[in-house]
DNA sequence: TGTACATCAGTGAACGCGCGTTCACTGATGTAC
DNA sequence: TGTACATCAGTGAACGCGCGTTCACTGATGTAC
């Protein structure tokens, strides 16, 4: 009985192993050439493989790219909390700022992994009904959510009176972690959660896709000054 | 004399009614199946002519690309010109908003011209040096710019101090316009504006890229929150 | 421990596809006298 | 106005390419007795 785990889970471990070189692999012809040079063919010449054999480790091609979206997507996630939580929580503003230099950080570090995630899906590839990031959208939302959480008290005087928003105007699953987790917010900081979100976001987009590098020299200088004036407009 | 002039130009505008209908082609397949639906081949289908034919216009694939690009870039920006002065200028803020509500609206009726111009080249595609973008960019930038212009007296009691910046911390065109344009702005002045151009492309690259639509019913509204804090943050 | 069988990762050849690009050509349009 | 020539947009066939995917197969690894 423990020998037959034991060989299986050997085989099962080179099957792991193997399928994490073909991701890996992905990964790095992404990073070189681009989104378009993620090919089974190229990822097999890569491994010295023949390209039918990937067909033993992802059904299809698609499947391959959903799932490096997955642990791309999963990866980035980690690597903010895990910035923000290396700032005490007595530094809510911090936690903010913290949060976006990690993002920023990691898509400049990794171009070609934010492209996968946030821009053009590679040529030709079909996203599954659901979204293939949907479950780490909702985590990366869900973190963001918390630093809003911790702003809210102070950022509820300095918000702008906007559009009045419902709890049903927002995601269910994204609605339950919020109200599972912070009782007290109203569906309102939501909406800031994602313009958090969108303002993290817009210098960073502009920098990987090469649109400041011609046009400033220190583009981090401008996004620092740019979380500041955010951690500052919440109050913090 | 003036016979051949229109003869010529009789063919010219052959040649030139052609050449557009090829590149509108290539924007309504690109529309249509993505940026990697513009091939020559299909194109040349789609006009019923032969693929051979294209190159009587363009010389090479990666030059119809980059003329789409030029042609996509400096529609938008004429867009949001205009809607920028359909608002007098007694009222900047107005002007902001109206500036950033324009470009997001083009942004979602032509997602995959958005796509073109600030997300992932076309497969395969290789940008000649220059950057084929760069002069509308540096023209969107300028009209951004304006904009800050008006908003930047009231603006200087209110933005964070930031790291200083000098002149030739930026693009020299882009510091020419200022300067001839903008006597008395400071350099912060175009980093601010660089600041702006990411806080209006945040949340309208999230959505162009889908990333938003699961998330929240109304994302106009949470644009337009944006929008109203960002014109508020400049004391307008 | 040894033997017969089962599993299954990987092979290699083949398929059909759409692509960008080239090239000798045709035939209508425009030009010169 | 009529004729001989030049231009040049578009044809159609061909090239070589890399791609995703299929499939009958081999051979090493693991399993059962």
């Amino acid at each position: 009985m423990s020998e037959k785990q034991q060989t299986t889970s050997r085989r099962a471990r080179l099957r792991e192993q193997t399928s994490a070189e073909i991701k890996e692999i992905a990964l790095k012809l992404m990073a070189d050439g681009g989104p378009d040079a993620i090919s089974l063919r190229a990822i097999a010449r890569e491994m010295g493989m023949t390209a039918g054999a990937i067909y033993s480790y992802f059904p299809t091609r698609d499947d391959l790219v959903t799932t490096l979206i997955q642990d791309v997507y999963t990866a980035v996630v980690e690597a903010a909390e895990s910035a923000r939580d290396a700032v005490p929580d007595t530094d809510p503003g911090g936690r903010i700022m913290a949060w976006g230099r990690a993002v920023r950080g990691w898509a400049l570090a990794n171009p070609e992994g934010f492209r996968l995630i946030y821009g053009d899906p590679v040529p030709g590839y079909q996203a599954p009904p659901a979204g293939p990031g949907h479950d780490a959208e909702v985590r990366a939302c869900t973190g963001l959510m918390g630093l809003v959480a911790a702003a809210w008290p102070a950022a509820a005087g300095h918000r702008t009176d906007g559009a009045r928003y419902d709890w049903d105007d927002f995601d269910p699953v994204l609605v339950g972690h919020a109200r599972e987790h912070f009782p007290d917010l109203p569906p309102e900081a939501i909406a800031l959660t994602l313009r958090v979100w969108g303002r993290m976001h817009g210098l960073m987009a502009l920098e990987v896709y090469g649109h400041l590098r011609s046009l400033v020299k220190d583009a981090e200088s401008v996004y620092c000054d740019e979380m500041r004036e955010l951690v500052a407009s919440l109050g913090l």
